[in-house]
DNA sequence: TGTACATCAGTGAACGCGCGTTCACTGATGTAC
DNA sequence: TGTACATCAGTGAACGCGCGTTCACTGATGTAC
């Protein structure tokens, strides 16, 4: 059914560009073909051209979606809570949740991307998507920060943003062995200080 | 020059060893053909079977090989310190050093294979070697935290691990910016405590 | 509102290419005497 | 120590397959009158 009308044309380019986010960040982006990608929007690959210059455009165009989407749900976390404390332990909660590590296609595209970027050439759109999308999600983080200063906050967004990265993809790499619920517990405990559990732990301790 | 020595083609497997553990860091497992690691060694394709059982058999082996290096490594660091202090402010520096940002083929395998890893199938021989190899360096690391309690040191390591592997693998896919620079210098600071040219403008502050 | 026709979204065959793996073959190595 | 021959490390063609991209074609859509 050739020739469908500018809008279902439209819906079509969307559907390749949301299937294109989530795979690429699931497997991969060289391991995701064009044929996957036109397949999951419920057409045959000869039409990519038509809606995209190249996969590599697609690439950056995916990158950008992702990140878009990764920014908002951080700022609708920090907009639930009533201080930028609570702010900052709700995206990291939010972050470091089962959920959240075992979801690589729907998750933190810095992380799910970083390894791929890195093997990118340096003039490939998707890594202009990465530095812009990695500066907003650093943006909404320092502004929870709250050390008092701007230029400490954003160091201190760096580092949270480093040990939760970290965390999450160790926790990826060794997914179905106990370590990697250990990794998650560690980064949270290092970035909200002592866990519930473990503080009832040592009370018991204590009265032993 | 078909049919060397036996020792000859035991050069042979160390060679496509060596260069798989370097190639499959530097581009990615599925990224390296067998042609590609056979022609690093000198050799041809066809006698890759004669060596390995695999491609994802030697990425096992490769795996493990990196993880063998990297781990040799962290222990030499720490025997050339005075204290567990001193060793561990001695892998973060050396961790977070320019020249083991960029060494990516050189570098730490549970970085540079974490995401990897995470796309293999469960029983990919990679996988095992991953989670052998992420252990013995987390001994090495929980060995100088100095907490005085074993299961604090663990946590300790895992922390500041996530925070080290975070901030390596943020700042490769950002290489070329100067926020790359900057999530080093926050992931250093966040691990050892202000480092030593802010101690050194916040003194000349002081004094203004 | 109805008709004629140009536009163009999507199809599927085809392009050259590289992949992991197999296999018949070669000829130097290693061994048995 | 010397000879005869079995072994087997490495070669390169071939296997079936999937890749990104191109292109002639189809026929419903959108537009001009």
């Amino acid at each position: 059914m050739p020739r469908v009308s500018r809008a279902q044309a439209q819906h079509h380019r969307e559907a390749i560009t949301e299937a294109s986010a989530r795979l690429f960040r699931e497997r991969g982006i060289k391991a995701v073909s064009v044929a996957d990608l036109m397949g999951a929007a419920g057409l045959t690959h000869g039409g990519f051209y038509g809606h995209f210059e190249s996969k590599d455009a697609l690439a950056g165009i995916a990158g950008e979606h992702a990140f878009a989407q990764a920014t908002e749900r951080w700022r609708k976390r920090v907009a639930g809570e009533e201080s930028a404390a609570e702010a900052r332990a709700a995206i990291v909660e939010g972050y470091l949740r089962p959920h959240s590590i075992r979801d690589v296609a729907g998750g933190c595209p810095t992380a799910a991307l970083c390894v791929d970027v890195a093997r990118e050439p340096a003039d490939a759109p998707v890594r202009a998507a990465y530095l812009a999308g990695l500066a907003d999600m650093v943006d909404v983080l320092a502004a929870v920060e709250a050390t008092g200063d701007a230029a400490a906050d954003r160091r201190a967004a760096l580092a949270d943003y480093a040990t939760l990265l970290g965390a999450m993809l160790m926790a990826r790499a060794t997914a179905g062995d106990p370590i990697a619920d250990e990794i998650v517990a560690a980064a949270r405990e290092r970035l909200l200080g002592t866990p519930a559990p473990a503080r009832a732990a040592r009370a018991r301790q204590r009265q032993a």
